[in-house]
DNA sequence: ACATATCTGTGATTGTAATCAAATTTTGGA
DNA sequence: TCCAAAATTTGATTACAATCACAGATATGT
């Protein structure tokens, strides 16, 4: 792993060095900040903790990915969250959140950075430059969940899936020749929950956006995305 | 109007006492603050703003609500916000983001105070107190909207109906003795909107709600809700 | 208080997605 | 590489909500 601020590689593999929040810090500072953080790993399908649990921490994915979801009426899991790489959740308990709003799982093989609360109150008041970052990445999920909701929101579930497959090109994409290739962080199943429609639904509708020659699916966790403004059009994100 | 820092009647009307990002500071703290503040009214249905405006201020209102929606490419209106007395909004517009992502419209006759930019920067450094209040008034919308991402999730019409309206009993709801009562921000319309319904569901679930004897409609802009025990359980929202 | 415009409720029909039930493909471990 | 378990696709049927059409109720301004 190869880092701004250490010259060749690092060795230590300092999730700060990943985590936007932390860019404004001098290397000093970082390392600093670095000896209070503990760590911790999780195989795919591991709880990191429960919807009601009152932890009190920070929680930074240093590496892989962790989805946060309720449990319906139903029995069905709704996913409110996808957190990947250099995202950080969990701070809810830090700010006046008494408890977890929701269960997190890891989604495949998962290492983690956690502050404590008094760890993390110490370094926010010693850099305040700290806040305002955390304010753009609140924010910038805020803007996340609002596209989501708006995906959500989309009467027509060809519309409701294009939009998702949007969001994660933006988040998960990668550029290539054809198209943008997404590597999906959710299997079909997971994709219906975070949408809240049914997994068969979920095959029918790619299925046609596949015979429609918009995307091409590549194995089950991969997908080509062969014609982004067909989707936009069909979702309303052509902005 | 009273407030904790005038001795006797406020004439001022400064929103600021209102808003709970702002009750860290001193009394000087906050009329200086006041000073650097601008007002603005709107009528019902005029637009603050819309999707795509850069507009560079944060907007709190003072009186009143807003609701911020996009147009879906059905030429439907998806509400991903209401907005009200105390809340504050525009701001991701004042950290790193660009345009604005939503319309802004009065639901009612509503009034604004409006920092700029830079009267913002200068507070945000100068108090830092004030950032942590922001990261807990961001955590809270981030709060409010998972719970309606829940609500949408449900498969069910009447549990994401019911959703939506434990969501206003929260924010918007008064103790009674038969129940609460639920002052509606939205029409039965807004409410369709907000969920990517048809308008005549949410009256055909209401009506049914009302036949079960869950709510009593009082008027159109008023609901009794009678039973939030079974609401909840429709909807899973009984943690 | 009245009148009008807007919003809301109800019925009939249609369309779409949920559900149930297998068959098939993909994946990950031995 | 192969095998078993998991995930996905596909088909047939059913249930539910969207839509269209209109009647009725509410609200707002004068």
């Amino acid at each position: 792993m190869k880092c701004d601020y250490c010259t060749g590689e690092c060795s230590h593999k300092l999730c700060m060095h990943k985590v936007p929040i932390f860019s404004s810090l001098s290397p000093e500072e970082m390392s600093h900040i670095s000896s209070i953080i503990k760590h911790n790993s999780y195989q795919r399908g591991e709880v990191l903790f429960s919807e009601g649990d009152s932890l009190s921490s920070l929680i930074i994915i240093n590496e892989g990915s962790v989805k946060g979801f309720k449990i319906t009426p139903e029995g069905r899991e709704q996913i409110l969250h996808v957190f990947s790489e250099g995202d950080f959740f969990g701070e809810r308990n830090l700010f006046g959140g008494q408890q977890s709003a929701y269960t997190a799982e890891a989604l495949e093989p998962t290492k983690t950075c956690v502050f404590t609360k008094d760890a993390f109150y110490k370094m926010l008041f010693a850099h305040p430059g700290i806040a305002v970052k955390i304010i753009e990445t609140l924010e910038d999920r805020i803007a996340r969940m609002e596209s989501t909701m708006q995906s959500m929101g989309v009467r027509s579930l060809d519309g409701r899936i294009g939009g998702l497959l949007l969001d994660f090109a933006d988040k998960y994409g990668e550029t290539v020749p054809e198209g943008i290739l997404i590597r999906l962080p959710l299997s079909r199943e997971g994709i219906a929950n975070f949408l809240g429609v049914a997994r068969e639904t979920v095959s029918r509708k790619l299925g046609q956006l596949e015979s429609e020659g918009v995307i091409r699916p590549v194995g089950n966790k991969t997908i080509l995305l062969l014609d982004g403004e067909t989707l936009k059009a069909m979702t309303g994100k052509d902005s």
